[in-house]
RNA sequence: GGAAGGGUAGCGAAGUGGUCAAACGCGGCAGACUGUAAAUCUGUUCCUUCGGGUUCGAUGGUUCAAAUCCAUCUCCUUCCA
């Protein structure tokens, strides 16, 4: 079975909405943020805290699968879903992340055929095409697959942008034709900079194809400005159905997550909490927090004193500083656990916002806290 | 008692007449990170009122110029008796 968008309710002075999406792998209230598992693991995380902190879909990635351990070794171990442990849903990317900041020389590399471009492991010529990224997430057989798009950097001009959406829905009709997995459900994704005529072309077009939903992509690349990614959304969503949800590709600080929401972005991933966490931050009430900082050397509190997560529940900052200083893995592991889940706390506080229609209210009194630093009443 | 080697910034360690406030590593202190080539990368780390000031075990000397050469002292390490 695909999966199945169930709007509830839309927030009476935005775009904001929450809905449900149904999978074969469980049902997971939107908005949401998914937390991202390149190869086949959140990292530093088991599945079983993954779902420990809210997780509805996780993500993981085609190219790296593809090069290690290699399709047919996921296919063998009965799946994605089999392989790593995790029954709950996940979604792939196509690849074409990567693939583009690997193509050295884009003029030449990225062709209509595919893109040419080397192994971050071995340096080996690789080619990757619309077709061979959709096998292979056929054989991953996650529950979400992602058409592969070409993700160009924010500095390509309007030209450069124009035939690139344009190829970019030729490789996506070519996706779909290639899409065998019956029980796989495929995205289309929306490009386009931050012209409002290319995103509304580009979301016109993908929407014919028809897929199971849509993504926004190229928000998050490479450079591009929050003013760039809020218009790239406001510029897509009209053009997008009601009844399929929508992604916003890679983005997953707190303010841009509630920007999105405020459009209408219905999902949304990230491997920000995660990386930070591994690099010693934590977001809290009050802005990003960077453990490592002196400060924290005495500090018997927790990250969040209204925080519902294993970290903060059981350990304290002093604590923590003193393992991530001491490059101890599990000081990464209770920063990741903590992160994940003030972003999924975060999307769970929205949709009680929308549901109440106080979205508004809400992300003002959050950014208040946030963007000030300001711990004062928490 | 004899022989040899050595004492350089918080630690380790280069440097052996001028381009040395002194490489590099660690440690310390900060910063960055948005579809993970990231448990990574960047900055900073004697004092300073940013003009400069004071350093390379200590003291004295040679020299236009010394962490670098000489003398004495002192401490450490190893080996021999």
């Amino acid at each position: 079975m695909k999966i199945k968008y169930e709007f509830i309710k839309k927030d009476k002075d935005t775009e904001a909405r929450i809905g449900r999406l149904i999978t074969n792998h469980g049902i997971c209230d939107t908005p949401m943020f998914m937390p991202v598992g390149t190869c086949a693991t959140v990292k530093t995380l088991s599945p079983e805290e993954v779902k420990e902190v809210g997780s509805g879909v996780i993500l993981s990635n085609t190219y790296h699968l593809w090069l290690r351990p290699g399709a047919d070794i996921v296919e063998k171990a009965g799946g994605l879903h089999s392989f790593m442990h995790y029954d709950g849903p996940i979604l792939t990317d196509s690849g074409g992340f990567q693939v583009f900041s690997l193509a050295k020389n884009k003029k030449k590399d990225i062709t209509e055929e595919g893109v040419h471009f080397k192994s971050h492991i071995d340096g080996q010529k690789l080619f990757l095409t619309p077709e061979l990224s959709i096998e292979i997430q056929n054989k991953l057989d996650s529950d979400i697959a992602m058409s592969f798009d070409e993700c160009p950097p924010a500095s390509a001009s309007y030209d450069y942008l124009k035939n690139s959406i344009e190829r970019t829905l030729r490789w996506a009709s070519r996706g779909k034709k290639a899409h065998k997995n019956a029980k796989q459900s495929l995205f289309g994704i929306v490009q386009g900079g931050a012209y409002q005529d290319l995103r509304k072309y580009s979301a016109i077009e993908t929407v014919k194809l028809s897929f199971d939903g849509y993504s926004i992509g190229g928000v998050a690349n490479d450079g591009e400005s929050k003013e760039d990614m809020y218009a790239a959304i406001d510029y897509s969503i009209p053009y997008l159905p009601k009844d399929k949800p929508r992604y916003l590709m890679g983005v997953g600080e707190p303010i841009d997550i509630l920007e999105g929401i405020q459009r209408g972005i219905d999902m949304f991933d990230c491997v920000l909490p995660t990386r930070i966490a591994r690099h010693g931050n934590a977001f809290t009430e009050y802005g990003k927090i960077n453990i490592r900082n002196l400060k924290y050397k005495e500090d018997f509190t927790p990250l969040s004193l209204h925080c519902d997560c294993y970290t903060c529940k059981h350990y304290t900052k002093s604590y923590i500083r003193h393992l991530i200083v001491a490059s101890e893995s599990f000081g990464a592991r209770l920063l990741s656990i903590h992160n994940i889940r003030f972003l999924i706390r975060l999307t769970e506080d929205a949709r009680d916002a929308i549901l109440e229609d106080r979205f508004l209210s809400f992300k003002e009194d959050f950014l208040n806290h946030y963007m000030k630093k300001d711990n004062t009443n928490l």
